[in-house]
DNA sequence: GTCTATACAGAGATAGAC
DNA sequence: GTCTATCTCTGTATAGAC
């Protein structure tokens, strides 16, 4: 794409960019955790061990901080579906979308999608680098669906950007968060079951 | 034969309970639009037409209005159910739940549940009336599951549990919104996909 | 019970010294 | 660039007149 960055960058300017990275990581874990309105930049800012005014040396305000922390959770997913075997079907490559989806709302607490009624879904709109980024993967995830659709795998009844909208939509699901608060089950039970909800459906497939 | 039956209540405590219901009416309404985090009372204050202060003299606060707002809707989820023809089979039951839900949300703007992690999830674990009315319909809800399992109409890999969290879940489901905001569809049209896809999955059950 | 006015707290953002 | 200190605004909640 575009050229790589310096190979020699000066000390200074590497712990200025290491100390963006905590800034942006804390505040994706907070966002995820509590949302961008319930979050707070005194939190982040107490989390990386900085005073708060200096998140604004780094990012003009609290909307952009959380934006660019959303992109890079999109560039994560990209580089994992860049991991992925390049022989694996189409459909099993949707499913493994799924399953990274759902464990890092369980983990990292940060979905790809946000709630709803999220404040910063409306800025999220004019963020350049998250609509890039989400459109790369997302083109690379309608291929699948297209192709899964072929197989017989995927139904056709569903356009493809409806099916891509559902799975993205698994990302803010609360069944994770109520199936976990509910208790006795582990996290990879929660994270199968709702796999095998979200592709299977709820009907039964053993008896038409 | 003699006189009407006597209002049950004067005509001073009619109006008090008209306005309350208005407020919790506003509420509800804005918390579905905004979320409880975004809302403000100044907004629901305006709506009704009544000064902020005078909405204490109701809810104790903020967290108990919005409560109450959700209690309500849970009320209304369960006078719905009552309506539904007693001879409909336990699966078209279900089927008219989810539709509910989905409708509920794209009209009135109210989530039967709260986005994952709304900061109303943890006062509402304490509301005596919500935790009671969806013991109710959850009661109901589950009678189906069991029942179109038995029929072999739902699946019996997913603990009935699931079932229902699945179909409570939908009532915060991202997809409606992002199918809206894309535009192109009608809200008839949303509401079909999304229960197909929840009820149907995603996978083809034309070819197995 | 409803209003106006206000106290109080929290959070985003900025100023200015170093 | 980072800090301390401060500004400003907003929102919850309360006080007191009527």
């Amino acid at each position: 794409m575009n050229t790589p960055a310096p190979p020699r960058r000066s000390f200074k300017a590497q712990m200025h960019e290491a100390r963006a990275q905590a800034i942006v990581a804390a505040a994706g874990r907070l966002l995820g955790e509590k949302g961008f309105e319930a979050m707070t930049l005194e939190e982040v800012a107490a989390e990386v061990g900085v005073a708060k005014a200096s998140l604004y040396k780094h990012f003009a305000g609290k909307e952009e901080l959380c934006a660019t922390a959303m992109a890079q959770a999109v560039g994560r997913l990209g580089a994992f579906l860049d991991g992925l075997p390049a022989d694996l079907p189409a459909f099993e490559c949707l499913r493994e979308l799924l399953r990274w989806l759902l464990s890092q709302q369980l983990t990292d607490e940060l979905p790809l999608m946000l709630a709803r009624n999220s404040g910063l879904r409306g800025p999220l709109k004019d963020c350049a680098a998250y609509q890039a980024a989400l459109q790369e993967v997302s083109a690379r995830a309608t291929e699948w669906i297209a192709a899964a659709q072929r197989e017989g795998r995927l139904s056709e009844a569903l356009p493809c950007e409806v099916i891509l909208y559902s799975l993205y939509a698994r990302s803010a699901d609360p069944l994770l968060s109520m199936l976990r608060e509910r208790g006795g089950y582990t996290d990879e039970q929660i994270v199968d079951w709702a796999v095998q909800a979200c592709f299977d459906g709820l009907k039964s497939r053993s008896t038409p």
